[in-house]
DNA sequence: GTGAAAGCGCTAACAC
DNA sequence: GTGTTAGCGCTTTCAC
């Protein structure tokens, strides 16, 4: 910068404020200070501007797991999230720190914070650790939440789908097509999975329908009893004739292991998901499923973190989730 | 760091030294230093370190996008390996800064160093940008890329599964089975995918069998001609009876599509993809594949360029992928 | 409209 | 083994 200054014939302060484009600055000093960056090739050092500034203008991403729940790095869901918060930084001219799970979230996003690493973080999914969320965001106001509200609200920016009426959609859609026995599979201490089943409990409720409680099964990504529910869910087949997952995930899983055995799907048991990623256009039979917007989840994610950031209080959305209808339900 | 300093009765250099942990510095004071500096829980300034020394501890990660081929987004694969990246750079004390894909990436990622914005630079997939990555490479070493060995070598780290090996595991496996008539399905211009097919062609021929050319289809991940791909290959569904596809995602396609028309999997046709990404375990009938292991690229990747970045020369090395033979073929 | 100068918080020569 | 000091490259106040 010292050398640009040289050789423009002005002071350091006179470049930086032209690079800056500020209005202080005469245009045709401004011009020339450009000219001459642009043809040696400046490139303005971002170490010394975070450090000057005491701003990084990068957002720290978090993918909470739930505890046993192998739901984060399976899921293409929670993958392209992050894709699509990437996308909506860039546009707001910030960049995205992709940083792993840990347990011990909580305390480590405040290091991370103090550390000024990052100017905010977003985290993807309450998993079990919303109290520590929300005692951070007293102390910080820089968090920004994928998932759903909480009994006695949240302290955070929150945005999520809406559960409950994407739990609806689901339920009405399968009492609709004329099945009666439902069964249900999730992982309830999940904010986010609790709404969608109490969602799909009112929808078939419309229906006089209800899922009575042998038919409800552990969530199948669960690292130790994932694998014992899917072999419930199996050997109970007779029981029911329509499956709503609370995630596409897990729909394949239902699907493939029913399929293995000789049900035939959608005609002896329908299949409903919840996410809508790729795979569920591709798969045999296509999945009908709740879509979850991913595009649009991320642009509020983002927003709702840059309103805080700006001292605004936090917000709380939820985006409307779509049915699509395909050939599992 | 100062108010510690003063607490402690030392100088900053003293904290700053008994912080890093020098041997320097007597072992009481180093003591009563941490204690102190626990108890006012001081957070270095990473800001401040970063401009310091010169260096951010953090990595960019790009995800290479191949011209028109919607191959990167959609596919889980790459996001996957972005996560083990992000676990791998963990571990050795970096972090991963993600980016966005964009076309003109060779003048984007040299921005983006001389900005010091990151160290060194990962790129999944070299796409259609080698010549640029190489002239990139000559002038900075920190690059680190996954894809394929390019004719006339390249200047850049180099990390991926052995294409040749898998196509060859692939081919044989098919051959093995009985299956005469084999299609192919991929994006030939990049560089993993050419010599997938080409270890496919050696694999078949050690059985006396080809690929004859009416029966290689065009990526099917193709934002334009993807849809007549998978029409054409439908259409011609008595010509072959096995379909080796570049990738498991365009190998569910195949397979949805043919299921579809009534075809058997793998009784009519034998299927077998490239990845082993989770759904592949999950489809029905669970997906013959060849295994890239993410966790080891990813390792690869990260040492690869930590190397380059240590002033090493850049090391090309492929991993052995691995055939995982399951239902569909 | 421009320049001079201070200083962000840390590390690392160098001095003792 | 510890302290003193300089300085990383930038932005921004203050003075003119």
């Amino acid at each position: 910068m010292a050398d640009i200054a040289a050789l423009a014939g002005v002071s350091k302060s006179t470049v930086s404020r032209a690079l800056a484009d500020s209005p202080l600055v005469n245009n045709k000093t401004k011009a020339l200070v450009r000219k001459i960056a642009k043809e040696k090739n400046y490139r303005f050092n971002s170490a010394a501007r975070n450090f000057r500034t005491k701003q990084t203008l990068t957002i720290a991403v978090i993918i909470a797991a739930a505890d046993d729940v192998e739901w984060s790095i399976s899921d293409p869901f929670f993958l392209e999230i992050t894709a699509a918060i990437a996308e909506a930084l860039d546009q707001r001219g910030h960049q995205l720190l992709l940083t792993r799970t840990r347990p011990q979230q909580a305390e480590w996003i405040e290091t991370f914070i103090r550390n000024r690493q990052a100017d905010g973080v977003i985290v993807i999914g309450q998993g079990s650790i919303h109290t520590q969320l929300n005692e951070l965001a007293e102390q910080f106001d820089v968090l920004s939440v994928w998932g759903a509200p909480v009994e006695g609200g949240q302290a955070y920016a929150l945005a999520g789908s809406n559960n409950l009426q994407g739990g609806r959609l689901a339920g009405e859609h399968i009492a609709e097509t004329g099945r009666k026995r439902i069964a249900f599979v999730g992982y309830q201490d999940h904010p986010e999975i609790a709404s969608r089943f109490a969602g799909v409990q009112q929808g078939l409720a419309e229906h006089q329908l209800g899922i009575s409680s042998e038919l409800v099964f552990g969530s199948l990504m669960d690292r130790n009893t994932g694998e014992k529910s899917l072999e419930q869910l199996v050997n109970r087949r007779d029981e029911y004739d329509a499956v709503i997952a609370a995630s596409d995930m897990q729909a394949f899983k239902v699907m493939s292991a029913l399929q293995s055995v000789g049900v035939d799907i959608p005609r002896d048991v329908a299949v409903i998901g919840y996410d809508d990623i790729p795979a569920a256009a591709i798969y045999h039979p296509t999945l009908t499923t709740i879509r979850q917007d991913r595009s649009a989840g991320a642009e509020l994610l983002v927003d709702n973190l840059l309103k805080v950031l700006d001292g605004k209080g936090p917000s709380c959305i939820e985006l409307e989730p779509e049915l699509i209808i395909r050939e599992s339900a």
